[in-house]
DNA sequence: CGGCTGATTGAATTGTGTCAATCCATGTGG
DNA sequence: CCACATGGATTGACACAATTCAATCAGCCG
């Protein structure tokens, strides 16, 4: 069991950008009072199936994912979230749906009941909170853009392009280096794939010379319209 | 162009449901003075992409589906609309998105500004709305669910299983028929398949007595077992 | 070092996309 | 009322892409 700590929102990396922004000084105390700040190694459980009911929190570093997991044990990815992203919709049941750290990672959690009567208590968080999940619902719908295509190639490079984008660099020219946060399982099963095709579609994205591989997760990309013509 | 007309909450058959009933009698009667009713054909926009960032609607009857275009002209569907939802959120940009009517359809209109300007000053309807938004969120997520599937037979099984649950006869035994408001080049395109394939995974399912199709449209369940066992 | 997990590669099989022909329902105009 | 055109759905044949099974490889930790 890691650690958890009483909340700095003075270091925070997203402080600006996450929903707490929405509030006052004298409500983001309050709301400080009652989260708490924790430190998860990748693979570690964030929010487990059961308790998606009683907690809900926000991603202040690293990477997530939100599965289910079916009767036969499978797991099945239904979303990718970065850091101010949320873990654990407020209103909203989710009893099923599991979040993991796919990077070392850390988040604010708060209590969900105490939450939500906060969200009562003031309007400004439940529009700022409005916003984040229309936003999320928007990038759902363009993660479903991404493996909605009908080859391989086109899924993979989507994909690659959807953390480049996510990873902030927005349009820059020439080579830029960066981490894909998931194993090729985790790839395969949400773009609807196997393994092996995963793979053997990322070496030959590499002898097109469009991406380059570093490691088994980072990548670097040396031709976006390359990238970008398979994704279309 | 079809008329439109004053908005009859009386008469509104999704009104427990829509996100107004959060309001108070006077608060909705100010909403139905800034808002129109229109009836859509099957296959007419709704929003177009320019129009989402002035417009927001409640899909009162019918079903819907949100889509994006890209260069070349292909459109994506991205998300599926049942009565009382969601088109085109507020507080969310979504330049891109068309949303059009899959069946005969019925939708409220409201002025996006005044909208959000009730929002604002309605805590309860904010409430609401971010409840509404959320479920959709868990919807969207179904969806990834439904399409991350590595053959076609469980991809369409489980857009059936999908439709046959929003159709409302939840758990039923025996055989449910219903309607499957999506030509086969719409359902090709969200499980990323051919329309060919889609069709022979159609009689691939009836010859296997899983499914009785009626018309091109009309589909009777006669095994939910084999269909879910195929969607799992 | 040996055992582990994850990634890659190869060869054979199966599934899916593509192209093309046909079918069916619907609607239109003569 | 029929002939015809139209858009969608279905079916077949073939090529190609992806899955499967199996072997190998690379990195990591005890």
């Amino acid at each position: 069991m890691i650690s958890s700590a009483p909340i700095a929102c003075q270091a925070c990396p997203v402080a600006d950008r996450a929903v707490c922004a929405a509030l006052s000084q004298d409500d983001r105390d309050s709301l400080v009072r009652m989260g708490r700040q924790r430190r998860y190694a990748r693979g570690e459980t964030i929010v487990a199936a059961g308790d998606a009911t009683t907690v809900c929190a926000t991603l202040t570093r690293g990477a997530a994912k939100i599965s289910t997991i079916d009767q036969d044990g499978t797991e099945r990815i239904v979303a990718l979230i970065h850091p101010a992203g949320l873990l654990g919709q407020p209103l909203a049941s989710s009893e099923t749906l599991h979040v993991t750290a796919l990077t070392d990672s850390e988040a604010c959690l708060f209590p969900r009941g105490q939450f939500e009567a906060l969200i009562e208590a003031r309007a400004a968080l439940a529009k700022r909170l409005l916003a984040e999940v229309s936003r999320e619902l928007v990038e759902s719908r363009n993660l479903i853009d991404l493996i909605s295509k009908r080859h391989a190639k086109g899924r993979v490079a989507a994909l690659i392009l959807s953390f480049f984008r996510a990873a902030g660099h927005a349009s820059y020219p020439g080579e830029i280096a960066f981490d894909l946060p998931l194993k090729r399982g985790e790839m395969a099963q949400l773009l609807g794939l196997s393994i092996e095709t995963v793979s053997r579609t990322l070496t030959s994205l590499e002898n097109e010379q469009a991406i380059c591989r570093e490691g088994s997760h980072g990548i670097l990309i040396r031709s976006l319209d390359t990238l970008a013509a398979h994704a279309a």
